[in-house]
DNA sequence: AGCCAGGTCTGCG
DNA sequence: CGCAGACATGGC
């Protein structure tokens, strides 16, 4: 067992986790033999996940692997939780649903899906940019971004920038230089917003989820949608429920039985739903349900 | 070649 | 409230 690497749980399933549409940051690279890995950069770390005898290992690549190190990657890929369990009592709430025949099958294979505990600030211009836009366009909006305007990590590798940072980038060079379109003026607002209320928003971990909320969609470009992914990727509040087009069409098939097909549910009742069925689980229950559907899409 | 995308904002009944 | 349209950009 390496002695510079942290192993990951044995279910850890990097596709799923890594590349699934909660972080932005991690790509696949084939490695000589054929094999997959991963790089990904988070805070001030590039790492890679790849295989040793059959388990998933983070290998840190700027930094040596001290103790306080560890410590903070296993906050990052949240170790600490019991996933086998959260899955099994996952499984058994969704199973419970009236229109949930045939669902078990798909949700099985996700259990090595788990939530990242990734930095706010980057998770919130992230589905900021994430709105009526491609996954792989948002990836690569976020690389320019970083590129530009972060700090260095290794020759091809840099942070994401603070808020100060992106403050001080005017709209019109995030539009013509970083293609965000018409986003330009959410992001460059909300930069500016933020940077310039730090009392707040350095200590917004430790605010309450109703307040954290107020306060994220009053922001340019955040609305329910994007307010509930950043209290769930970038604050880790579980309870959080983003309600996209995948997950309104996933909980409108479980609730079929409740509601006739022809009268559509409202977001509302979509979340009190998602509260009263899956309670503290609701966020893992979200990303689920977008996988799942999903995969529905690319192999009906 | 178009269509469309992990929505949000604006303006109107 | 609920609904319609616009919205920059580029992958598929």
């Amino acid at each position: 067992m390496p002695n510079d690497t942290v192993a990951l749980p044995a279910a850890f399933n990097p596709e799923l986790t890594l590349l699934g549409g909660q972080a932005f940051r991690w790509e696949a690279r084939l490695a000589p033999g054929g094999k997959a890995t991963y790089q990904g950069v988070v805070e001030d770390a590039v790492m890679t996940v790849a295989q040793i005898q059959g388990r998933w290992h983070v290998r840190l690549v700027n930094h040596a692997l001290t103790t306080e190190r560890r410590c903070w990657l296993a906050h990052y890929f949240d170790l600490d939780r019991d996933y086998a369990g959260v899955h099994a009592t996952l499984v058994k709430r969704l199973a419970r649903m009236p229109g949930a025949t045939g669902l078990a099958d798909e949700v099985a294979p996700l259990a090595g899906l788990r939530l990242l505990r990734q930095p706010w600030f980057e998770v919130l211009v992230s589905f900021v940019i994430s709105a009526n836009n491609h996954l792989p366009r948002i990836r690569q909006i976020i690389n320019i971004i970083s590129r530009k305007f972060g700090t260095p990590l290794t020759q091809d590798a840099y942070a994401f920038p603070t808020p100060a940072a992106l403050a001080t980038v005017p709209a019109t060079v995030l539009r013509t230089e970083c293609r965000v379109g018409y986003r330009d003026r959410y992001l460059h607002q909300l930069a500016q917003s933020i940077a310039g209320h730090g009392q707040f928003w350095n200590q917004a971990a430790t605010c309450p989820t109703d307040d954290l909320r107020q306060r994220l969609i009053a922001l340019p470009g955040v609305g329910p949608k994007v307010a509930e992914c950043v209290l769930l990727f970038g604050f880790h509040r579980w309870e959080a429920f983003p309600i996209d087009v995948w997950v309104r069409r996933a909980m409108t098939a479980l609730l079929a039985a409740q509601a006739p097909a022809h009268c559509r549910l409202t977001d509302r009742h979509i979340a009190e739903a998602a509260a009263t069925h899956f309670g503290t689980l609701a966020g893992l229950a979200q990303q689920y349900l977008f996988e799942a559907l999903r995969r529905r899409r690319h192999q009906p």
